[in-house]
Order: structure tokens, then sequence, then C-alpha cells
DNA sequence: CAGCAGGGGGCGA
DNA sequence: CGCCCCCTGCTGG
């Protein structure tokens, strides 16, 4: 951020957008809505997509689109004499993604990589990801996608801020309530994501361009909407020694069909599905488990879980039409309270359940390893180890009469299957499914989770954070060991710290363990505050055993969290928590239970 | 507290 | 490509 720059000129353009503002809040909302230029909160995309914006910049889209269309001199970044960032050597080229973004039938904007600016693809505003994206939700989308959250309330609007302000004006409400209006938006989400592989696509192939000057570069409008292209991964740098590296989140590998395959989450395509009950997956594996647990009574089909989505149909509907019935499914589905709230925008959330699917016609089995029809894939039983009694005697009969015959081809409780692997506790008479269930249950008996502050120890991080709020009153930073006296003061860390804005955050559920103290905050246990730089590249080496080994498992989608560590026995703790800044590829393995107690049976 | 389902990563065939 | 592992969120007892 250099937003210490300027300041004098910040403050004039302040003053004259305040004026306009003023008068346009006059327009739109009446006397007593306050509307801010500077110092306007945003949501959690637009800080973690572009947090470097200049002071001027700190006009929103929706700002920007109400200047013009009041009327006013657009300030800042619209005017002839605004001053982009320009880095000569790129090409000062606008790019829009070759296929339009599904729902919103459009392309939104284009990307200038020189000028690392989006242009709305309908009335030429220019500004940052963000911006544009709430400027385009906002102006050219029917959708209002905002709706209040009071219960019975069925205000909805194109702009967050519209709701923000009702909340504030006819529902009295917290403005921190407002937040999860711009929080968690599902439309605000999907243009953003749009939009940033767009970035993503664009800066690739314009690294690959300068890398590569001579080579052929295929046209940035000929794939720069899908995703993933040929060529190497967003950025193409090493990142601690990987080849390909993710634009989007700190995921990194050297193996590009692991990179392509990580690509595809940061896409909305689900080309594998349930062929029973039509869930859609992006991994042909991931449906394999799927129905295997869901429908195991069921002969597996690889070969049908492939979603036929751009061949014909067998019976092709127009995708309008079939939209339409999606709509009307879900709006059936809703209770006439909830169909008022219902804003148009009806795209997203999860596919409204298709009719139960027709029963496999080939054959219908009972036992799916009995039957081995020449086409249909039939799985092999888990592992089959001799299930102790005493194990299984702790456990309900799990619906066993679910397991019964000619099952319905819908998803039902699955019958725990004789013979199954089971985890057995080496401190008392459970057992689990599975290495993960043991490993949670063994933190009722250690309590891994301890508090910096007094002898408490908990076995879930949350509890800990609770305790740590109610009994310290302290709130924790989930990206540091950070414990902050209030709310404001953790603002301020997340802030100066990370640079992120604490509003887009979730209260955070970790005490850190590692210490150090600042900013009239604690980091308890005495020691030294993990910077952001140093969380970010050393997640490995903290954890005693976890950095010899050198093997992170950059596990999980959400691991924002680095906490104590109390006694396992193991002799490691009150090492440094093995924390990583970002996008939450934090915790390791062995901040919980260790996973292979030798006096723990697995069989 | 535990079961369950979904999702993501590593790895080997 | 498929298996295994790990993790998270949800849910129910």
């Amino acid at each position: 951020m250099d937003s210490g720059s300027g300041v004098g000129s910040v403050a004039s353009l302040s003053m004259d957008c305040e004026d306009m503002f003023k008068e346009i809040t006059k327009k739109l909302y009446g006397e007593e809505a306050t509307v801010g230029v500077v110092g306007v909160e945003f949501p959690a995309a637009e800080r973690d997509l572009d947090d470097d914006l200049r002071p001027e910049e700190h006009i929103t889209a929706w700002g920007l689109a109400a200047l013009m269309q009041n009327g006013f001199p657009p300030p800042g970044i619209l005017q002839a004499n605004f001053s982009p960032r320009i880095d000569p050597t790129a090409e000062d080229r606008w790019t829009a993604a070759e296929e339009p973004l599904a729902w919103a039938h459009s392309r939104i904007a284009a990307y200038n990589p020189a000028q690392r600016l989006f242009k709305c693809a309908h009335c030429d505003c220019v500004g940052f990801l963000a911006r544009v994206a709430e400027h385009w939700l906002g102006t050219h989308s029917q959708a209002r996608a905002f709706q209040c959250p009071v219960s019975g309330c069925g205000f909805a609007s194109s702009w967050a801020r519209s709701v923000r302000q009702h909340l504030a004006r006819d529902h009295h409400s917290d403005p921190a309530a407002a937040d999860q209006l711009l929080r968690d938006n599902p439309a605000l989400d999907d243009l953003t994501r749009y939009l940033q592989r767009l970035k993503n696509k664009v800066e690739s192939m314009r690294n690959d361009r300068r890398s590569n000057p001579g080579g052929s570069v295929d046209s940035p409008q000929s794939d720069a909407g899908a995703g993933s292209g040929g060529g190497a991964a967003p950025g193409a740098v090493p990142d601690g020694g990987k080849r390909y590296v993710c634009g989007v989140c700190p995921y990194a590998t050297d193996r590009r069909d692991l990179f392509t395959r990580h690509e595809n989450i940061h896409r909305d395509e689900k080309p594998f599905h349930c062929y029973l009950c039509q869930k859609q997956f992006n991994r042909a594996d991931h449906v394999k488990k799927h129905f295997l647990r869901m429908h195991r009574d069921q002969p597996y089909d690889l070969n049908r879980i492939r979603r036929a989505t751009n061949k014909p149909q067998p019976q092709p509907q127009p995708a309008q039409q079939h939209q339409q019935q999606q709509q009307q499914q879900q709006q059936q589905q809703q209770t006439p309270s909830q169909a008022q709230q219902q804003p148009t925008l009806h795209y997203y959330g999860k596919p409204p359940a298709e009719p139960p699917p027709a029963p496999v016609a080939a054959t219908v089995v009972t036992e799916y390893r009995t039957v081995v029809p020449s086409v249909v894939k039939i799985e092999r039983a888990p592992l089959t180890k001799a299930e102790p009694a005493a194990a299984a005697s702790l456990h309900k009969p799990a619906a066993a009469a679910a397991a019964g015959p000619a099952a319905p081809a819908v998803a039902i409780p699955p019958a725990r299957r004789k013979g199954e692997r089971r985890y057995a506790c080496c401190y008392c008479a459970w057992s689990g499914v599975d290495n993960w269930c043991l490993k949670r249950h063994l933190n009722t008996h250690l309590k891994p989770f301890a508090c910096a502050l007094c002898e408490y120890k908990a076995a879930r991080s949350e509890r800990l954070a609770t305790h740590v709020q109610k009994v310290h009153n302290k709130k924790s930073c989930g990206k540091c060991p950070f414990l902050a006296d209030d709310q404001h003061q953790l603002a301020a860390h997340l802030r100066d710290s990370h640079h992120v804005e604490s509003r887009n955050l979730k209260v955070p559920i970790n005490v850190g363990r590692a210490p150090g103290g600042a900013a009239g905050g604690v980091f308890p246990a005495g020691g030294v505050q993990l910077s952001a730089e140093a969380g970010a590249g050393g997640a490995a080496g903290a954890g005693g055993g976890g950095g010899a080994g050198g093997r992170r498992r950059a596990a999980g989608a959400a691991r924002l969290f680095g906490y104590l560590e109390a006694s396992d026995g193991s002799g490691d703790e009150y090492e440094a928590a093995p924390l990583e800044y970002g996008a939450g590829y934090a915790r390791d393995k062995e901040n919980a239970a260790p996973l292979h107690h030798d006096h723990c049976l697995r069989y």
C-alpha cells in the first residue's frame, strides 16, 4: 500500500467526491443516508485481490457509476489525467474472456495487463477487479443479488451498499451484521472468480510472451476464459522450487498433472456426476467415493459418470428453458415468504434437486461384490480384516436394515459393512471408521489445544478460542499468534500486519502458540511474532518432525489456524507453530493427535 | 462427541 | 487415472 503518498490531493478529492455523493445519496436514499467515499469498507474479495490501491482508487465502481449517472465528472481513475500504473513493457490492450459468464450472459469486463485494470464490457467503466465486479452487478445485472438478511424482510438490491443502508435505517442493525452482505455473496464471488481467472490467464500469457518472445503464443482472446490452458501455470515462476504455481491460491507443485487437476477447483466446471443422484463433482474419483458411500448397493459404472455437457443430450433442452425449469423447481421448494424474498438471481447455490433417477435398469444387486455384469465395473469391498466384537459393539447398528434388497437409487444411509476396517483407540474401547476419526477421538483424551494464558486444555480448537475470548477476553488473529484486546485492536493488527480488513475474516478460532508481543496486543508465552512472510514460506519448518521430513502436506481448503499444542507425549511440543500466511494452508497434521500410536490399533 | 459426505493433495501404476 | 490420506463442515445423539 502506498497510501501514504498524495495525502493532500486525496483530501481534496475526497472533499469533492463527498459533496457529489451527498447529492447522489439524497437522490438515491434520502437525506439521512450517508455514503462515504473515503474509507469505504470493501468486501473480502477486493482486499485480497488488490490491496495495493492508491488513495484515489478508493472509490468504488458503484461510486463511479453513480457519479457518471448523475452527471458529475468522474474523478480519479476515470479522468483523462488519471495515470494508471503502466508497465511500459507490457502490451496495453484489453482482453475479454472467450466464454461469457454463463448465468450473466456477459463477459463482464476486459482486462488490461499493462494497466492492471478491468474495463466494464458494457459501459467502459474502468477499475480494479472487485470494483468492476461490484459495478457490473449493480449497474448491468438484473439480479438483485443482495438480500436483507433479516428474517421476513424481502428487501433486496443490486447494491450491497443499498442493503447495508437499509439495514441501518430500517432495522437499526449493527454495521458488522451487514458485512455479511458482501462476504460470501455468491453472485459477487462468482463474478470475482470469473474476472480473476481472466486476469490470471492474461497475465500468464503475457509472461509466456515475455519469456518466449519468438514463440507462438495463442491469442489471449482465444482461451482466456477457459482457465487452464496450454503452457505453464499462472505465473509460471518457481515458488519454493515448485514448477507450477497457482495464481489464485498458494498451491504449488512440480507435477503438471496435479497442477492441472488443481486448476479445476478454481473453475466451476464439474464434468462428472453421479448417475444415480445427479450430484456433480469435479473429479471422477470423488464420484466413485460418493457412489461407494451413498449407493454402495448399486453397481458402479465408470462409463456413466462423465457428464455430457457439450454433447447433444438425449433430450436436448435449451439452456434457458432448463434454467426456467430449475427456477420453477426451486420456487416450488421454497416457502411463499422465501419465494418472495428470492431475488431474480437463480443460478447459485446447490443445483435444484433432480427428480429421482430411474433405478438402474440392467441389474439390481443386493451385494455389489457378487454381481459383475460385463459392462459394469464392480468395486471390491474395503479391505477385509477381522472386526473386533468389542469395537463393533460400541456402535449403533447404523441402520443395518438399510442394506435391504433392492435399495432405491437415492442416497440412503449406508449400512456398516461387515468386515470394514476399524480404527481403535488405545485409551478406551472406542473405534472409528477412519484414521481421522481416530485422530479426532484421541484429541478427547489428549486435549492438544492448550491455552497460552492459563492451564486450560481443550480437545478442539474452537473451544479453546471460545475459552480465550470468554475467560481472557482476548480475540485471536487467524493468521498469527497475536491476541488482541478487542475487535478494534484485532482489526488494526490485521490491517497493519496482514493487510487485510478484519471484516473480511470470519472470527478466528485459533490461539497462536508462538509468542511475542506487538501493537498492544498479546503474543502469548514470550517469543517472536511470526511475521507474515515467515509464515508464508516456513510452514514446514516449525514442527519438530515436520521440518526434518520436509514433506509438507498442504491439506484441506482452509486451514488457517495454528495453535498451541499440548503435550501428547511425543516430546515436540512448544515448537513454533507451523503457521502459514495467506489463503489457508496452515496447520499440519502433527498439530493434533499423533496419527500412529503404536499402541492404537488399526485393523 | 462421533458419523458422514465432500473436497483437496500426494503418489504410484 | 485411481487410490489413499487428510481435513472441514454438517448433523444428530
